[in-house]
RNA sequence: AGGCGCGUAGCUCAGUUGGCUAGAGCGCUACCUUGACACGGUAGAGGUCAGCGGUUCAAUUCCGCUCGCGCCUACCA
């Protein structure tokens, strides 16, 4: 049987993909009595396209999820897509504004129709990009955190919250985009280092005598200043304490006030207090009592109070200002400054605090149990470094602000009468306004409602993903089986966004740790570790990388360099790479369905069984043993280069060459047989061992060698390597392999031709060689293309011969002389003496020491003692063969 | 400012409680189109494990310092 000489992943990949979807080989089965393995997928972004994050999370996922399929767990995969509030609205609304319709102008109730309609048409995008990668999710299980499920799990949990008092409402400063309109939290602000101005600014005092000088990097915001501070203890400025300056441009008079935050060593150690424009001064402004005046609205425009300022932009009144302080006189200098603005994390504007009114969640008495149950290893976070991350955060974690000045999202299921005045989150003492269900008429009066106008942060949904998706709050058979999820897998830039809040949520709502492991991979990269941007230009498209190399290629790239704690930087030509190993798969293969009739049924007969044939027999068993320790550790790097060191230095390099010398030879038939049945024993346990990483190229070969009917390797059982033992058979054919090497080596440093055979002499050190030597001989001469293999040495004087001791035997191959051959062979010999002598002296100097023998375990010493009898056993021969040379 | 981490071959990285003669992939050199595969084969070259000091019989591994780099968190006006 033969299949084509080319290896092309697009033959194939989409047809097999069908297939498994076709005949529901990822579904899993409540009913069914196998333990549960469950993972929920880290939602992408409903306008999301597929990037490489979500490569690297489908790979690692994807491995876990197919591998305990086939170790014969149910495996659950769930898939979904969140709703992704701000993106979603930004997106939706652009499209409409091509189109010429403002968003504001159709209202909220048609705008979401649209949304409605657009996430209808493109919404699932991203996951049949998924599949591209070979995602073998339950698509039955598909869930968008919008679904009426789902939204009903939000508002359950949020009238929880709500009625135990853990949500309130109230005008804070909170973190404002003045973009995209809405408040976010504070995990959403990016802050970066910038170069800035530090303006120093005379603040005239009441009686016309002298001034004081404050410092700000944000001079426009002078217009809202309520006081300004200095500290306590400050000598130069107690007497100015309780005394009033002018503000400057307005004018105002405002009081000096004391307060220990001032920090002496700064600018002039005065400061100025904006409350509704700084959140230090917003701190400061409770403390005394300050006037709390806001002078720039939610679009960034100056108010009414900035007076003459109003209706400029935020920048433009920063130059005004600036202007006006100069014309006055006031601006007594400006210095560089080096400082951090926060900028919006989704459209990269800069972030306004601002004061306004929004929803918060208390988190103290949620983050508690979540530090317990990660300090006490209930959940296990591996790396463990991050496991210190998380307890860092957690210990020092602010209330969260829920609401969004968004449409689209779960909108707050809270209410306010038009009549009672009543108004959840304010005056509602008896937590009647908000409901899970839609509320009609005021519970307390029966007056009209109206719903809060915000929605929830898309993340207060993600939380529940991990139940929610399982039918939370209702009791259904998913839930009960499914939950809690084995492992979260996901980036460790979601840590604290996603993962510590799905912890909280998880123990507040279900009583149950959401997930058993936490495992963290690193972030990909370009090949020199920067990060992927547009503007950099080093963005790699997975799409594209596909229909380059190939998914698995793609797939067993990501795996490989997936180490735990690092990040991984992608190289397109390590995916070369692996594309080349896919295809040495894809040879291997075809070589051995070359060896075999149509529906051969091998069998392995013990008596046929050759030193070879057991040594890659045990050696498949070794690999397949540590590729499943390797997998629970999750070292998916060390799981994947077993694979690939196994396939292609032991299998391809060393037992497919072997098995040449018996099937092309003169042998036994049976031996022909088993050999053939070795082949095929071997390259398909190990099809079904690189399965879960390469899923496509190996369940096409399994179709080939075995045909269909035989079903899909997905659905094979995973080998454990439980047969593995260790055996003096790996270290022969170590030695065998030795020699081979050797004798391989003095050809090409010869330069005799592949094509020429050769004639060699060998002189054991042991019997026991001498005997496996003459076993093997016929693989031996096959591999190292010997003609003659011979333990007479006689005298080689005469001849031309080069020479080389390996570990087990003196080798000499029989060359044609030429003029100064003596003197090359010597030099040869000698750079190779001067290396062992080397490390001769280390291991002499280890093993004479006397505190070593005392303190060193005695196998350390064994093993030293057997180094250093090899090393001298090794150039004790060389040094023979110089002084036989020399006479 | 606090926390975490990194510096091993030209490049990207492994190296599991200190103990083999420090490894891999790519790249490089030489030779080879041999009937699975040139997306290949064979054989090589290449490292004072950032530097200094300490603990130890023994340090790439543990500790301290120095230099260089990265990330996260934070209210430096």
């Amino acid at each position: 049987m033969e299949i084509p000489k080319s290896f092309e992943p697009k033959d194939y990949e989409d047809r097999i993909y069908k297939m498994w979807e076709e005949k529901g080989c990822f579904k899993a089965d409540p009913k069914s009595d196998k333990k549960p393995y469950v993972i929920v997928i880290p939602p992408p972004n409903v306008t999301g396209a597929l990037h490489v994050g979500h490569a690297m999370f489908v790979t690692l996922q994807d491995i876990l999820i197919r591998w305990k399929r086939m170790q014969g767990y149910d495996s659950l995969w769930l898939p979904g897509t969140d709703h992704a509030g701000i993106a979603t609205q930004m997106v939706v609304s652009k499209e409409l504004e091509k189109k010429g319709i403002k968003r504001t102008e159709i209202g909220r109730e048609k705008f979401l129709e649209y949304v409605w309609q657009w996430k209808r048409e493109k919404g699932d995008t991203i996951l049949h990009q998924l599949r591209k990668l070979g995602a073998s999710c339950d698509w039955s299980r598909t869930k968008f955190t919008l679904d009426d499920d789902l939204s009903k799990a939000v508002r359950t949990a949020f009238v929880r919250l709500y009625n135990e008092g853990l949500i309130y409402k109230g005008e804070y400063l909170i973190n404002w985009c003045v973009s995209c309109e809405t408040a976010i939290s504070d995990l959403e602000v990016e802050h970066f280092e910038k170069e800035g101005k530090l303006y120093y600014i005379k603040y005239p005092f009441e009686d016309g005598n002298g001034e004081v000088v404050v410092a700000t990097t944000r001079p426009e915001t002078l217009l809202g200043d309520s006081a300004v501070a200095v500290h306590p203890e400050d000598e130069r400025y107690k007497n100015l304490v309780g005394k009033n300056v002018i503000l400057p441009l307005l004018k105002r008079k405002i009081k000096v006030i004391a307060d220990e935050m001032v920090d002496r060593e700064f600018g002039t150690g005065a400061v100025k207090i904006t409350p509704a424009h700084d959140p230090n001064d917003f701190e400061a402004g409770k403390r005394h009592n300050l006037e709390f005046i806001k002078v720039m609205n939610e679009k960034g425009i100056m108010t009414g109070n900035a007076g003459i300022y109003q209706g400029l932009s935020r920048y433009e009144c920063r130059k005004k200002v600036l202007e006006d302080l100069e014309d006055e006189g006031l601006l007594l200098k400006i210095e560089k400054h080096k400082h951090s603005i926060g900028h919006c994390q989704r459209c990269g504007n800069m972030i306004e605090p601002m004061l306004s009114k929004q929803w918060f969640l208390k988190i103290d008495s949620l983050a508690k149990p979540a530090i317990e149950v990660v300090e006490n290893g209930e959940i296990e976070i591996i790396p463990d470094h991050w496991r210190k991350v998380y307890l860092n955060w957690m210990g020092d974690i602010h209330d969260w602000c829920i609401s969004r000045q968004l449409w689209w999202g779960h909108r707050i299921p809270a209410y306010s009468c038009n009549s009672c005045g009543k108004s959840a989150g304010e005056n509602d003492p008896e937590k009647k306004l908000a409901s899970i269900d839609n509320l009609t008429s005021c519970p307390y009066c029966g007056g009209v409602l109206n719903q809060e106008e915000d929605v929830l942060d898309t993340w207060f949904s993600s939380q529940l993903w991990p139940f929610s998706t399982l039918g939370w709050p209702e009791e259904t058979e998913d839930f009960k089986k499914y939950y809690p999820t084995s492992v979260m897998e996901t980036g460790y830039d979601i840590l604290f966004f996603w993962v510590a809040r799905m912890i909280m949520a998880g123990l507040k709502f279900t009583g149950k740790k959401p997930f058993h492991k936490v495992f963290l991979h690193g972030l990909v990269r370009d090949k020199h570790g920067k990060k992927m941007s547009k503007t950099s230009g080093n963005v790699l498209d997975p799409l594209d990388l596909i229909d380059k190399y190939g998914a698995d290629a793609l797939r067993f790239t990501l795996s490989i360099l997936c180490v735990p704690g690092t990040d991984v930087n992608l190289d397109p030509k390590r995916m070369e790479g692996y594309k080349a190993f896919a295809n040495k798969i894809w040879n291997a293969s075809r070589f051995v369905l070359m060896q075999v009739e149509e529906g051969f049924e091998g069998e392995i007969k013990e008596e046929y069984l050759s030193l070879w044939d057991r040594w890659i027999l045990n050696e498949f068993e070794k690999t397949a043993k540590s590729v499943n320790q390797s997998l629970e550790e999750f070292k998916f790097y060390e799981a994947s280069h077993t694979i690939y060191h196994f396939l292609w230095h032991s299998y391809c390099d060393w037992y497919v060459e072997v098995s040449k010398s018996v099937l092309t030879q003169d042998e036994l038939e049976e031996r022909k047989s088993v050999v053939k049945s070795v082949l095929v024993k071997v390259l398909i346990d190990s099809l079904k061992l690189l399965h879960p990483f390469m899923p496509y190229i190996t369940e096409e070969l399994w179709q080939k060698i075995k045909g269909e009917k035989m079903g899909f390797i997905a659905l094979q059982s995973y080998p454990q390597g439980d047969k593995y033992e260790s055996s003096p058979i790996e270290e022969e054919i170590d030695d065998i392999c030795d020699l081979i090497t050797a004798i391989r080596n003095i050809r090409a440093e010869k330069g005799i031709a592949p094509s020429e055979k050769i004639t060699v002499f060998l002189e054991p050190f042991s019997e026991n060689f001498e005997k496996m030597v003459k076993e093997n001989i016929s693989e031996i001469k096959m591999l190292a293309k010997v003609e003659e293999l011979s333990f007479e040495i006689g005298n080689l004087k005469d001849e031309g011969f080069a020479s080389s001791v390996c570990k087990m035997a003196k080798v000499f191959v029989l060359i044609r002389k030429d003029e100064n051959h003596h003197q090359k062979e010597k030099e040869r010999l000698s750079l190779e003496l001067a290396k062992l002598q080397k490390d001769r002296v280390k291991f002499l100097n280890k093993l004479n020491n006397p505190s070593f023998a005392e303190r060193a375990p005695e196998e350390v010493i064994k093993r030293h003692k057997e180094i250093l009898a090899e090393i001298e056993l090794k150039s004790g021969e060389i040094e023979k063969l110089l002084k036989e040379m020399t006479t």
